[in-house]
DNA sequence: TCTTAGATTGTAATATTTATAAATAGTGTA
DNA sequence: TACACTATTTATAAATATTACAATCTAAGA
């Protein structure tokens, strides 16, 4: 399953003329295996044991070169730094506002809210980001104790 | 107009307590009449020449202090810093990829997609927030050319 | 294998935001 | 109005995230 996205990540990087190295080939395969979605710094720190050499300019690098292949979607929310997510189907985040926790849910895209935000502004609409906020269950829990 | 809304956001202060000092009368009305989405360091280059004295920090508190209240809204996108809204009515925002204009456009809130949500990751969900990318119709004329 | 454009590394620089302590000033009360 | 109390401001330093740059290295095609 990993393994064919990682594939058919790396042949879209091929198919773009970019080059793969060790290094994008780790952060991919770590992208893809997380399942969760780590900050420039997690990736790093992941793969510190492998490169010991690498750079966190690097990590940045290529994180960007990934997003502008349309590989991965960089997500900035209220902390300090972006989080970046691998792009496979198109699915919402749910975000924990007590411990941080991301989840991932499906919900059919919200294309009626972009053709009608082109109408209204005379935007060009290429696409939307949409997050819903709260507390999971766990910590639901523990806040009404 | 505007002015119902910087007394509004004043009592607003009174009652919780917050004390109203120069800068916090400034800040606000300065969100308020801008009409835009200021960074912190908007705000505080547009106030530098009514408070010489002012500092950064106290920028940046006051938009804690607005944000706590909850009579501002704090935004990121993907550039490095935060913007601030003024909160009046639920509204959505539509960004410019070219210019990073951001235009605000009034749409039913997406109740459904929160208790979809809310039912598929058993998260005691708060609130969302949803943007719109794309080009703006004067960036879009521009590129065509 | 050789070549070369592109990638990585290491470091410095920039930018944003927060922390801290001393000085200042708002607000309720007398 | 004057006083006292405490929140706020200021100035500065520190923390953190991200980018820039130049030298070195390497992936990939000829």
């Amino acid at each position: 399953m990993s393994e064919v996205q990682l594939k058919e990540a790396l042949d879209s990087l091929k198919d773009t003329g970019v080059r793969i190295t060790p290094q994008r080939h780790a952060i991919l395969e770590y992208l893809i295996n997380s399942m969760s979605h780590p900050t420039a710094d997690d990736i790093y720190k992941a793969l510190e044991s492998k490169f010991p050499n690498m750079s966190v300019a690097t990590v940045y690098n290529n994180l960007r070169v990934f997003r502008e292949v349309g590989l991965v979607k960089e997500l900035t929310y209220g902390d300090s730094s972006a989080r970046f997510d691998f792009v496979t189907t198109n699915h919402y985040h749910v975000i924990c506002q007590t411990c941080g926790k991301i989840v991932d849910f499906d919900y059919p895209a919200l294309d009626e809210v972009e053709h009608f935000a082109a109408q209204v502004t005379g935007f060009n609409v290429s696409h939307h980001r949409m997050e819903i906020y709260g507390d999971c269950s766990e910590c639901a829990k523990k806040e009404s104790h």
